[in-house]
DNA sequence: ATTAAATTTAACCATTTGGTTAACGATACA
DNA sequence: TGTATCGTTAACCAAATGGTTAAATTTAAT
């Protein structure tokens, strides 16, 4: 008795594949039933239409994005160790989804105006407050270095996803295959914290 | 007496303006025939097809990320006045062409394999080299603290060039207007150049 | 001024692409 | 068993798109 998969699930995981690497733009409604093993008609009957099926998977894109970042800011700790989490979190998440952030950027940036309404919108979007709030007040503190709180969190998100977004150009100049990349990730971790840690020391 | 723009000119600066906006795939030689005002008969009669016209687009663009990288490497002088400068010269480069660095990123993950070849073909290739032994000579030198120089280069580019790849998002997630966020932009040189030093201070 | 070459345009063409339709087959229900 | 609903397919359609062509116009050379 084997699994079975319902055709919408084939659907989504087939568009999910090629928008998420070709861009809207580059994906083909063949290419999608194609890779679900499907008649193109049924990407109709099941999602009405390209923009539908689309707004699903970016959805589901962002919502991947956001982790449970709340989760961690809302936690008991210190602003240090609260970074810590998050940069474990977005590189360990990113691995198993590298195609995802330059995914959401890039078509961010072609409907910014549309887009960037919805993506605002979501119940689980980022309570960016409280993260500026402490820091400023572990600053007041003496606990870490003065820094202004925005580009702490700039450089925070950077150091985690711009490996993903600008892959192949690393990959190009370190001249590393896919095996080293994995290893310069996983070591990234610790080394990303470190830094930060070091940076914000007193 | 007007000064004369060649037909040549015209679309290039057209072809320049809507290919790193929409990418490869969302150009239309239509719209870049209307941008530079003349018939679209005219863009293969001086450029052949869309492939052609894209690769010089492509190619100019990878030419003004790449800056003078290499003259700064050479130069004299301590790592962190290297990077320093860097820092300085990416945010303001890419302050005057916000597109390209998500331009060259997406259109890179798409063709990885026929671009990246192209990219470090290129004469002006950054010689990484230079700087990971430099970085590793001052670590023994005890100048600097420890750290793997790959990681460091990344996080140096990352801090620049994410927050241009990332504009939308983060002018949602920081509320800011395209005047904040230049203003965000010009703070970030000295902020990015602090936060380094303190990571790399012993 | 005449002619040849270069430049520009409108009309056209073939292919691609998102989307539709009508018929066919399976499934469930009476 | 008949029939209605759901799922699936092949064929088709209209619009968009990259590219071509042949004629018209401008520019340059003799």
């Amino acid at each position: 008795m084997k699994e079975e998969v319902s055709t919408e699930e084939l659907i989504i995981n087939a568009a999910r594949k090629v928008f998420t690497t070709r861009g809207y733009n580059g994906a083909r409604m063949q290419e999608i039933a194609d890779e679900a093993g499907i008649n193109k008609a049924m990407l109709h009957y099941y999602y009405r239409s390209k923009d539908k099926l689309f707004d699903i998977i970016f959805d589901e894109a962002v919502d991947k994005l956001m982790l449970r970042i709340n989760t961690v800011f809302e936690a008991q700790g210190s602003i240090t160790d609260k970074i810590a989490v998050i940069v474990d979190m977005y590189i360990t998440t990113l691995s198993d989804n590298p195609y995802l952030p330059l995914f959401v950027l890039h078509e961010m940036s072609q409907h910014s105006d549309r887009i960037v309404k919805r993506f605002m919108a979501k119940p689980n979007f980022p309570n960016i407050q409280l993260f500026l709030d402490e820091v400023n007040k572990e600053i007041k503190q003496k606990k870490i270095a003065k820094i202004e709180p925005e580009q702490l969190l700039i450089n925070v998100l950077a150091m985690c996803v711009f490996p993903f977004v600008a892959k192949p150009l690393i990959q190009g100049v370190l001249r590393k295959d896919d095996v080293a990349y994995k290893v310069l990730l996983e070591e990234r971790k610790r080394s990303v914290v470190k830094f930060i840690n070091a940076a914000l020391a007193i």
